[in-house]
DNA sequence: TTGACGAATGTCAGTCACTGACATTATGGT
DNA sequence: ACCATAATGTCAGTGACTGACATTCGTCAA
């Protein structure tokens, strides 16, 4: 869901032709996109290139999508809205760093089933630097956005007032940055979940560094 | 320093005429950005804009900054350098949160001193995607960087197994930017530096949260 | 002083992401 | 069948950025 893309309104019952028709071009996007980004690179693949390959004109691909990263980035962007959800259905007595650790255990979950994907996208952001700016200032700005709205909830504070929730919202997503480095260094064979709740473990300890 | 841009061994004294020149197209070329997106906004103000204001052509202003988002940040990016200084000239035995937050310190006496040009930066970044992605894709990733082989080396732990120096990094990171962001609200009228101590400090009691 | 060398700048044409305006086609409801 | 409108197509831009080459100007040595 979430189209990357404001669509307000639809008047359209949501499995209509018409949105089954609009949800294949969008797939067929994403699918060139991964296919050409993978045989030629990311920046030697143009828009034209992908709206060419998926069939359509490049006017449309930009009404799917806003930029040229987002086509790249379309599923772990949408995927904030799963962790708002994991988060919202920890109990809420749950310790914040638990609550978020369990959390992001069962979002890590639906991450790496999409492997290979995780790895496309792993090495264009090594290589790119479009890329990797894009996942710092959209995607995971998107995640830390959710995070600190959920913490502030729990811990009933202002988040403009009180700094814990961004910092530990910033703590969490460096420490999903470098589960994520280490799991691409693996290839993908490692165990994300436990990586991830490793870093996640670490922020109990920060203040009594050495 | 640190012109922003790659320019590797330089075979004429580092203040000759040329090099004078130099620097003052460089400072001419800020200077008018700066008054440019003052006046008429970021989106609205080209570098053709910018260049014609400065009285160069548009690409000398390329072979200065590498983006139009370089100008506004040029002086923020090479804080880093700043940063880094700072954290060496601290004792070794001193704690690492300690020691980033002393560093801090020193550094943010530094960054207030220009008060007008944080607001704008900041006014800018609060209306303008383009700029706040900047922000984070390189600005914040840089200092990142900065912290992370500090914090790994005053640990003696290798910064791509360990996760807690990167952890603790973007930890700090997020604790200046809402410092920053409170600061800005105060429209500058706050003392940055306990701002961004208080922040910090919070840090250690990240995993104490209920 | 002069002349050679090279750094900084200028000029120009081009690529490419992205946008606004308007025309066309295809669906869904009536 | 007919109309409203969502989705797409077409086209002509704008603006950031780049490569190639020409020109100017500071530096230094003979």
């Amino acid at each position: 869901m979430a189209t990357s893309v404001i669509d307000p309104s639809p008047r359209v019952p949501a499995d209509s032709r018409r949105s089954r028709k609009k949800q294949d071009t969008r797939n067929r996007l994403i699918a060139a996109a991964d296919e050409l980004f993978e045989r030629q690179g990311y920046d030697a693949t143009t828009t034209l290139d992908i709206a060419e390959a998926a069939d359509v004109a490049q006017r449309t691909l930009f009404r799917h999508f806003p930029t040229k990263e987002a086509l790249l980035y379309a599923e772990l962007d949408d995927a904030r809205f799963v962790l708002r959800d994991a988060l919202n259905a920890r109990p809420n007595d749950e310790p914040v760093l638990i609550a978020i650790r369990e959390a992001m255990a069962e979002l890590g979950e639906t991450i790496v089933a999409n492997r290979e994907r995780r790895l496309l996208e792993a090495r264009l952001a090594a290589t790119t630097p479009a890329v990797s700016g894009h996942f710092r200032a959209v995607i995971q700005a998107g995640w830390e956005r959710e995070l600190i709205v959920a913490i502030a909830d729990r811990l009933d504070v202002d988040p403009m007032q009180d700094p814990r929730p961004e910092v530990l919202a910033g703590a969490a997503m460096s420490a999903c940055r470098v589960a994520t480095r280490q799991w691409t260094v693996a290839e993908g064979d490692a165990d994300y979940v436990a990586l991830a709740d490793r870093a996640l473990e670490s922020i109990a300890g920060l203040g009594a560094l050495t």
